[in-house]
DNA sequence: AGAGCAATGAGAAGCTTTTTCATTTGAAGG
DNA sequence: CCTTCAAATGAAAAAGCTTCTCATTGCTCT
């Protein structure tokens, strides 16, 4: 039950916040992982729900602070947001389609911690990003 | 010579390209590597010269395109620069002050190449940020 | 020195995100 | 079920960063 998860933040159960949470578990079991806030809103507008996208803003945030999502800072300029489950990973993102993989990796996960120990940090955090070409932008030639 | 990495990148000589240029190299020296596009402003204004901020975001952009500088999206949503000087390294940026220290670990580039090739992937760039609280903030105490 | 073309400056515009504030809604209690 | 009140929402305005427009300026080459 849905509504859980937002009792347990700490966030009032309200009909937006209950609308955004489905569409970031749909999302989230299709290949689309990762959605902006105009994203969200867009698919808000298409489910026929009328939430202003300032909501959409405010909810995300909320949902960010309650540990709900992971906020992201793609290239862009723009955020983009991610339903936490599953655990840590990070991400392998296509320069040419803009696709977005996955991936753990636990020597990359422990030389982290040690770098952070060297250089006198406490390490809260930390984000991945791999760029590239993926199999099947090449696939498609490199024309473009 | 400055000029010379400006025709080398096929860039036109002009004050306010040497005069950014200069700005970045200074910076660089000093324990600041990691300027806005405003903190460029800024220190174009101090520095008495009469620079548009249009034409700072414009040179930056044309440094990055001629690899120069890096462009990083730090969070808070604007973009830093940094010149390109030493070769490639991560970050690990203190969440309490701001501070960057910068490091290099063979071990992670090449775990990186390698997960990148596993996905199907052609690495073509990355970016590490390690986020924690530096020793500084740490010796300072834990409420801030 | 002069011609031609790229670069610049100032301000407007664009985009994402946040804030404001009146109105609506959910949660708790009678 | 109805009331009450704080919290949440919507719409629009505002804010912040970045890009665009276009007349003017200034390199580069001859």
């Amino acid at each position: 039950m849905e509504s859980q998860d937002l009792r347990k933040a700490g966030l009032k159960v309200t009909l937006p916040r209950m609308k955004i949470l489905e569409i970031l578990e749909r999302s989230a079991e299709s290949e689309q992982r990762h959605l902006s806030a105009e994203d969200v809103y867009k698919a808000l507008m298409e489910a026929g729900e009328e939430i202003g996208l300032a909501t959409v803003y405010r909810v995300l945030t909320q949902f960010e602070q309650a540990g709900l999502v992971t906020r992201h800072h793609f290239e862009g300029g723009h955020s983009v947001f991610e339903l936490n489950a599953g655990g840590h990973h990070d991400h392998i993102v296509c320069v040419r389609c803009g696709r977005v993989d996955e991936f753990v990796d636990e020597t990359i996960e422990a030389r982290q911690k040690a770098i952070a120990r060297k250089a006198g940090y406490e390490m809260t955090d930390h984000c991945l990003y791999i760029y590239g070409v993926c199999a099947d932008c090449r696939a498609r030639g490199e024309g473009g």
